[in-house]
Parts: structure tokens; C-alpha cells; sequence
DNA sequence: GAGTGGTCTAGACCACGTA
DNA sequence: ACGTGGTCTAGACCACTCA
């Protein structure tokens, strides 16, 4: 193999862990696959199996792919129980956790400035927009409004929100390939408005935990953005340092 | 028959950095210090020069060490300006980072039950009480309440800290040994007392971000809780999930 | 038993920082 | 020129899963 080249370039196992996430995004291999073995791997792009598990490695450090010895490497879902709530940090101040859900309507909008700028689109495009509750005990806990592009999500609606049994990334991997990745979130302190207050069952003015987000899918593209106000009398948003 | 024995021991680079981190608690090598070479820790541990790596670099990943290339690995310290707001999440609207201080009063008092709990204390042992203003263009944005074992703090009050340039991290790193290693946060919409409503120049019953935080040294003892109530008009607390 | 990832070793060479 | 960490390779052996 040749060793030197000008390396303005990443390091080869870089370049693969690029080269595999391409793939991911292009569908070759799909949420809950089996990828091919490392040495498979390290055949296709003519490296060394050391390099490729580097690759590999780093990816499952990002939540791209899950390694289990003896089976194999696979492609992250969210389908998988464990990353039903990957992304939603509230838990009950008692430790429980899951939802309940109840879809409060799922309509086509005209993107806003803000959303647009937010998604990466032009403003006024078409976008999907989802109001809906969590409930925890019978209770309202959480009121999210979600704007997807309707370009990603052609089809969308409440009849299939409600026929799906897991959770809206599950619903958005399985229905309309699209893998979210990582998102980033903004927290603030609000005061309740009048229709959040009656839908979460508080009084006009109560403090709600606001959570701005907008999620990434492969390559960091914007798909998503979320605002969801959060009751939190006896539940918390967890974050760990470090 | 399936062969179910004891326990598997862990490995060697597992065991290679519980070593090093035992050695890093003990103060063998302090924060800023430069640990010795790869090759020497592997002479050192009887271990490959690729597992001392493998541990190494697992202990960067928790930001335990820094490495820098052709340089060498050091022991993380908080005393790096990269580092002064690591634990610190609240930025601007706009982008801006930095804060100035105002202490309030720092003294000494019985750990209440809560508090014992979460430092893992006996009811009423003594611990350091500082209150003090984060303030960003000459307005308060973060009231902080800290709460510190005595025992480890013996000799911290007004003057000591006023006197530091440093973040009180830094300060608790270069005084009193004590490195912060992870943390955790609870955070919550609460509405403001009277009190904090004053020092943050808000209404009384105003939304504030409620952020309860228990800080950790090298082998997941806990050292601090503070709680902390952010102003979040201009301010957002932003997180990254992955 | 065959195939997978996990651990551990050994060594070559490169890039970087300092003297 | 030297010592450091960074990359890449090659191969042995172990642990786990499944047919």
C-alpha cells in the first residue's frame, strides 16, 4: 500500500466512517440491518480490519450503528425499545418513565420565517405541522407542536400517527426513511399561555419548561423542529455533564 | 452445558484506566500535569503500548486528560480558558459567552437532609454555603446557591473566593484539590420567590429556569450541589443530544 | 462449528512541538 | 534531532451467537 500522499485529507478511517454514513443516508442499508462484517467491510474499501473497527467504533459512539459481539454490526433504529426515548430527557421525579399519547391534530402548513430558517427551507414551503400530548398517568405533561417538511413526510396524517404503535421517530424511520441522528435543544423558563394552560391543565400564567429542537438526520440535515412546553411538577429534564 | 463462572474480569485497558484514575485521586499527577508517555505507562502497567492508548484514549473521551500531539497527555484542569465554562450551558440569544460574578455571602452551615443526601453527608455536618450573581452586560442572570462538605473545603470564605481570578472550579481545583469530573443537572420551570425575583431584577411569580446540580470528583464521589435559577429572557440553556 | 465482534500485542511510519 | 501522540497495518486469541 502506498503510505505517502499529501495528507491534507481526514485519516483513512475518517474517510470510511464518511463513506458508510453515505450509504446509510443513500438507504443501502436500513434501520435494523445487519451491516457486513469488518472484514467485509475492510475488503470493500481496501483498508485494514483495524481501520474499519475504528470507523465502526466511532459510530457507535454517535448512535449511528450498534455493535453486539457475536452477531454482528447493525443500523440503529428507534424502533428498538431501548431508543424509544433516546431524545426526551423529562422523567418523573419518582423515576418512572413512557407516555402516553393523544394526537391533537396533524395538518399541511406554509412554513414561517422562523420555521423555515429553522429547517433550511424557503419560506412559505409546505410543511407538516403535529400538536399533540404526553401523559403521564393520566395527566398531561407535555404539549409538543412539530413542523416537519412535507417534501420528507409526503403523506403524513393523523389516521396514520394513530394507526402507528410506537413513537413519531419509529413512525418517521419505518414510514418515510427518515433517521434522526442527533438534535440540539434550547431550554427556557415561560409562562403558560391560555390555550397550553388549559391543555396541560394548569393556570394561565403557570411557568412551563419551553424545549426548542430541531433534529438532524444523516449529514446533519434539519428535519425536524419541535417546541414543546413541559409541566414539570413532578418530573424533571435530565442532563448529564460531562 | 453453558459454562457460567463467577465474573469475567474486566479488561486490561478497563482495569489500566481505573489505575490511572486511582492515581489522578490520589494527586499522583495533578490537573495540568503531563502524565508520563504511552510508552513509559505501559512499561509501568506490563501492558501493550496499544491498551495504554486504548485507556487513554477512553479517559480523554470523559475528558479525564487532553492529549496533544507531540506534546504528551495531561490531567484535565479547569484553570484552561477552553475549560471555564464546560458545566456552565447558558449562553445568549445572541451568541454570547462569559460572565462576571458577584458574590453574596459564602458561610458555614448544617447540611440539611436533602442536602446530606445528595452530598452523601450525615444530617447537620457542616458544609460551605455560597450564594452568588452571574451577570452578563451588567445584568444578574444566574442566582446560584452551592452547597460544599466542609471537610473538603476547610478554610474556603468571602475572601478566598473574591480574591481568585478564576472560575470557583478552578478555584476548588488549585486550593483545595478537589477536580470536578461529571455532573449532573435537574432542571425545571419554576416561578420566582421574592427573593430571587430581587437579585435577578424580575417580577415576583416570573418564570425561571430551575437548575439543581450535583458535581462529581475522580470515582463518582459527590462534592457540590447547587442550585442555580437562570433568568432565561435573553439567555437560553442549549444541550446537544446524541 | 462457523462466523461475528472484543481484546491484546507488535511494529512501522507520520505529524507535531520543542529544543 | 528528538520525543510525543496519531495513523495504519497484521495477526493471534477470546467471547458470544446461532444454526
Amino acid at each position: 500500500m502506498p503510505k505517502t500522499f499529501a495528507r491534507a485529507a481526514a485519516p483513512l478511517y475518517e474517510q470510511i466512517r464518511q463513506l458508510i454514513v453515505s450509504a446509510l443516508a443513500s438507504g443501502e442499508w436500513k434501520p435494523g440491518d445487519a451491516l457486513p462484517s469488518e472484514a467485509a467491510l475492510a475488503q470493500r474499501f481496501g483498508a485494514s480490519p483495524g481501520t474499519v473497527r475504528r470507523a465502526l467504533d466511532e459510530m457507535a459512539a454517535e448512535h449511528l450503528v450498534e455493535r453486539r459481539q457475536g452477531r454482528g454490526t447493525f443500523v440503529a433504529t428507534h424502533t428498538a425499545p431501548r431508543n424509544s426515548y433516546r431524545f426526551l430527557r423529562l422523567v418523573a421525579d419518582d423515576g418512572a418513565t413512557g407516555f402516553t399519547r393523544e394526537l391533537l391534530h396533524c395538518r399541511r402548513v406554509r412554513a414561517t420565517a422562523e420555521t423555515a430558517r429553522a429547517l433550511q427551507l424557503r419560506t412559505a414551503e409546505p410543511v407538516i405541522e403535529v400538536r399533540r400530548l404526553l401523559l403521564r398517568r393520566e395527566r398531561a405533561v407535555v404539549l409538543d407542536d412539530l413542523w416537519l417538511p412535507e417534501r420528507h413526510f409526503e403523506g403524513l396524517d393523523s389516521r396514520l400517527i394513530n394507526a402507528y404503535p410506537g413513537t413519531l421517530y419509529a413512525l418517521f424511520e419505518e414510514r418515510f426513511g427518515v433517521h434522526m441522528v442527533r438534535a440540539e435543544e434550547k431550554l427556557r423558563a415561560v409562562a403558560a399561555g391560555a390555550d397550553a394552560a388549559a391543555l396541560l391543565g394548569v393556570a394561565a400564567g403557570a411557568p412551563l419548561l419551553s424545549v426548542e429542537r430541531v433534529a438532524y438526520t444523516y449529514g446533519d440535515r434539519p428535519v425536524e423542529l419541535r417546541r414543546g412546553l413541559y409541566h414539570t411538577q413532578a418530573d424533571h429534564y435530565l442532563n448529564d455533564l460531562n
